[in-house]
DNA sequence: GGGTTAGGGT
């Protein structure tokens, strides 16, 4: 019974809509090895739920025609044919031919968008708005049913569209959710010459997902001369090409530099108003002169100053304040001279134009692994790009483009602008690949694979960021990171700011960093609008400027009404369009935060607070001023602070910058006053430390040392006291052992050090009595007792004493007196060396110190002063037993020379004279001189005794001790 | 001491 209902249900599951078929067919799977009479029932009302979804879709099916005008109308057709038979196709045409407005028509005729979505991707968001609403149009119906539309801040799809336009960007986050896409049945990916990011990621992505969706068709769309690269990326696949409905452009090359002319080469500026000299004679006409940058576009509109009162004069980029750039599309009567940057190459169409100068130049953007900075130089600009700005007038009637190089330079340049993707940082999107789980980078199919040094530095600043640990893996910050719709700096400052409860601020400087700065500056109203925005300027952090504007804006828009808020901001230099972005995605990040669980703080938070939040992403972005006005940072770079920065004026010691770009400088823009022991707490993931100088640290019993602290090799502290045993425990327990144990210089209440100590101290004193240095086991054997007995990780007094008290073996640390004494010294005569002095009743102390040439040397007698007068002075003559014999010895030698010879060998006479004498008794001179006459008969004369030259140690030293005891 | 191009998003 169950076997044939099955196979009904695995038939009707072919009709179903595709977005559920997945799904049912998982339950199907399940139900066939496990059949329930009641999940059977339920799939099969979801399965026809689902084919009556379908059907609907089927039946919104709208009439249309194609526009006869258009190029792309006469291929419908073959196109439709194409897609049928392929997966997929590439269709190339230049602009004007229909291509973008009618595909998605074409899919529809092809039988697609009935299954799945048609889903139809465009790089700005402006253009996904207008063609959907061109196709609804055009099918007509209104935006949102048949046609949907998503962009960011603006969702009007569903899942009845059976065409969707959006960014790029959009499927790809989509992509996070649906790794199949399952709720499209075509793809068509529009303008893929640009090769964004976005598009370069989506076709690396679609051609892995092309194998695994059989069903899944491709459109890709994209100008000419691009068209082969990519379709031997997809596999030869066909390429179908539309012809463009624009008119001839006329070229001329006219170099700055004229190699047929003995004429100075021009500069850029004469060689513009020759130019302009030159199409004025074609007749009337508007001109578009492409330039690299803001700054030659100032100096053009002040070089055609001349030309003013017979033509505007206009600029043209996108930081333009608004009501500027409106003016370009609404024509007034005179000549238009538009000096444009790039945006007038892709993002913006200039209407009515007839002539073109291209400079040939632009800047663009390099990311430099090397240098881990990002660099703004002007280049020569590729063919294509070239080639693209000519085309801009030729839409409306035959065109003349010059070109200031010549057909050379022309010839020689790149065919095309070399992919973002091998320029730029790449640490989002490995972020993203990680996130869903790509696998290994290295062998995921870009059509240009980014240089293996650049994923390597993408994924070093995730490691610094701590988004990957060192196996490539995400972190638990990592997946919140992926998360959040934002550069992943940025997002590290806003899980960092939930540490310091700083959400808030950040949140809303963090939004402003990502959005473009809605600050504008016309160029005649400069200093107004510098003085308008001093307003928020704080001196220590451009950040907390931000945030001022933010929280002013915030205010305003609250208290005003929508036009009052627009007029504020045209009188206050504030872009408002700008300043929209910027509080959707400040709502949009709020909601993501909300989402993670991430609270805002009520309370304001401090300057600390807020900055060691922004630091956590910012740590490679540091800087010390050691230089006026230049800065030491990172890996040896040098900047400079940029002068549009509140702290341009006063620099401070340390810094860090939301970017730092090379321009005509290196540039650090957006800067902020930082502590460094900050970068030492919040980069501690990535200080290294060199330690050095470790020595023994008395008062705190422990081995202290020093260390310098670098981050990527700038010096942050560079020098800080440290507790050595942390850095090298190995070292530290030798120097503790040494100077703690063997030289006894712990104070410390422990019984066997004590002892130890005092038991050293004996046979110290046995040396020093018996004028010996080898009585005394050597250091190294005393070292050695200490460091078999010790376990590895004693390092100091602290921890001695953690573990003296713990462990009972600790008392084996107890030396004897054996095992401190040499083996050959331990018959060493010691009652000759008494430590007491006595004359009759009298005991006093001596003391013996050993170092021969020093005045303490030999033995010494210590005499308070009140008995002082009593002391025997003959008697201290003879010194102590244990030295006499040499003293008497030592005074047979110092006798002059005809006598001493008398007494020959001295030693031996000096022994038995010894010997004879009785110790203590008379004057010792005297004494000595009776005996010698006994002995050989010669009497010494007195005077012949010299007493000067004896030995210190063999003269008694007194010393007198008053009642303070000096 | 002195001034940066343009797009995109969970």
């Amino acid at each position: 019974m169950t076997q044939p209902l099955l196979q009904q249900f695995a038939h009707d599951l072919q009709d179903c809509w595709q977005a559920d078929y997945f799904r049912l067919r998982a339950r199907l799977n399940r139900l066939a090895k496990n059949p329930d009479q009641k999940q059977l029932g339920q799939l099969q009302k979801a399965i026809l739920k689902s084919k009556q979804f379908r059907e609907n879709r089927s039946a919104a099916l709208p009439d249309f025609t194609y526009p006869e005008a258009l190029p792309v109308s006469e291929n419908h057709k073959q196109i439709a044919e194409a897609i049928q038979r392929h997966q997929v196709i590439l269709v190339c045409g230049e602009t004007g031919s229909g291509k973008t407005t009618q595909l998605p028509k074409i899919c529809l005729e092809a039988g697609r968008g009935i299954n799945g979505i048609i889903g139809h991707t465009q790089p700005r968001r402006i253009a996904a708005q207008a063609i959907s609403n061109r196709l609804a149009e055009e099918l007509k119906t209104e935006v949102g049913k048949t046609v949907g539309f998503k962009v960011r801040f603006r969702d009007r799809s569903s899942s009845e569209n059976l065409i969707k336009v959006m960014t790029d960007g959009i499927l790809l986050a989509e992509l996070q959710q649906d790794h199949w896409l399952n709720q499209y049945d075509t793809l068509i990916i529009d303008e893929a010459h640009e090769r964004s990011l976005n598009i370069d990621f989506l076709l690396g992505y679609l051609k892995q997902l092309l194998r695994k969706r059989k069903d899944l068709k491709l459109i890709i769309t994209s100008a000419t001369i691009d068209a082969e690269r990519i379709a031997a990326h997809f596999n030869d696949a066909p390429v179908i090409e539309v012809s463009g409905r624009t008119y001839p452009v006329e070229m001329r090359y006219r170099p700055l530099h004229d190699p047929d002319s003995d004429d100075d080469p021009l500069d850029l500026q004469q060689a513009i108003v020759s130019a302009i000299d030159e199409l004025q004679k074609e007749g009337r006409g508007d001109v578009l002169v492409f330039l690299p940058g803001e700054g030659e576009i100032r100096e053009a509109s002040k070089t055609l100053r001349h030309l003013r009162d017979r033509m505007d004069i206009l600029p043209l980029y996108a930081r333009l304040p608004s009501a500027e750039q409106k003016r370009i599309f609404h024509p007034g009567g005179k000549t238009r001279v538009i000096l444009a940057t790039n945006v007038a190459e892709t993002s913006l169409t200039v209407p009515g134009i007839r002539y073109v100068i291209d400079s040939g130049q632009a800047r663009i953007s390099r990311y430099s692994w090397r240098s881990k900075v990002q660099r703004l130089k002007i280049e020569k600009i590729s063919q294509a790009s070239a080639n693209q700005r000519a085309g801009r007038c030729g839409r409306t009637g035959p065109g003349i483009c010059i070109r200031l190089y010549n057909e050379d330079d022309f010839n020689n340049r790149q065919p095309f602008t070399e992919p973002e993707i091998l320029r730029t940082n790449l640490a989002a999107v490995i972020l993203q690949m990680v996130s869903i789980r790509l696998g290994d980078i290295e062998q995921f199919p870009f059509i240009d694979k980014p240089d293996a040094r650049l994923v390597k530095d993408g994924y070093r600043l995730l490691r610094e960021l701590q988004a990957v640990d060192d196996r490539k893996n995400l972190t638990a910050t990592g997946k919140k990171l992926a998360r959040l719709p934002i550069d992943p700096r940025l997002g590290k400052m806003l899980l960092a700011a939930e540490k310091t409860n700083a959400v808030t601020e950040v949140l809303a400087i963090t939004t402003a960093l990502a959005a473009q700065d809605p600050r504008e500056r016309p160029q005649h109203k400069q200093q107004a609008a510098d003085e308008k925005h001093a307003r928020f300027r704080d001196e220590k952090s451009d950040f907390i400027s931000l945030f001022n504007l933010w929280e002013y804006l915030e205010e305003q828009s609250e208290q005003l009404s929508h036009n009052a808020l627009r007029k504020l901001c045209q009188k206050e230099f504030i872009n408002h369009r700008r300043w929209r972005e910027w509080h959707n995605l400040h709502r949009q990040l709020k909601l993501a935060l909300k989402i993670l669980i991430i609270k805002l703080n009520k309370e304001p938070a401090d300057y600390a607070a807020i900055h060691r939040a922004l630091l956590s992403g910012l740590l490679d972005q540091i800087g010390f001023k050691d230089k006026k006005f230049e800065y030491l940072g990172c890996r040896n770079q040098r900047f400079f602070i940029f002068p549009g920065s509140g702290l341009h004026k006063k620099p401070p010691k340390w810094l860090m910058a939301a970017e730092v770009t090379e321009t005509t400088k290196v540039f650090a823009r957006i800067v902020a006053g930082i502590q460094p022991q900050w970068i030492e707490q919040v980069g501690k993931h990535l200080i290294k430390h060199h330690s050095s100088e470790p020595y023994w640290q008395k008062s705190k019993a422990r081995v202290g040392g020093y260390e310098k602290l670098t981050l990527c090799g700038l010096i942050v502290n560079p020098r800080r006291n440290i507790n050595y045993a942390v850095v090298d425990p190995e070292l530290s327990r030798e120097i503790f052992i040494r100077h703690a144990l063997v030289y006894g210089e712990w104070k410390n209440n422990l019984p066997v050090i004590q002892e130890n100590r005092s038991l050293i101290e004996q046979v110290e004193n046995l040396e020093a009595r018996t004028r010996r240095r080898d009585i005394l086991i050597d250091e190294q054997e005393l070292y050695d007792f200490y460091a078999k007995m010790l376990p590895a990780n004693i390092t100091s007094g602290a921890s001695f004493e953690r573990w003296y008290k713990q462990n009972q073996n600790a008392r084996k640390l107890k030396l004897d007196k054996n095992t401190l004494i040499r083996e050959d010294a331990r018959t060493v005569n010691v009652a000759a060396m008494p430590e007491i002095w006595r004359q009759d009743n009298l005991q006093l102390p001596l003391t013996y110190h050993f170092e021969p040439g020093s005045e303490q040397d030999g033995v010494t007698l210590k005499i308070p002063l009140s008995v002082l007068p009593q002391i025997n002075e003959t008697l201290t003559e003879w010194i102590v037993p244990g030295l006499i014999e040499e003293k008497i010895l030592a005074h047979i030698r110092g006798l002059p020379k005809s006598v001493r010879k008398q007494f020959v060998p001295a030693p031996d006479f000096a022994r038995v004279a010894n010997e004879r004498l009785k110790f203590g008794e008379n004057n010792l001179l005297a004494e000595l001189g009776k005996v010698l006459k006994q002995i050989t008969g010669f009497e010494v004369k007195k005077p012949d005794w010299r007493t000067e030259n004896l030995p210190l140690h063999l003269k008694m030293r007194f010393e007198v001790i008053d009642r303070e005891g000096q």
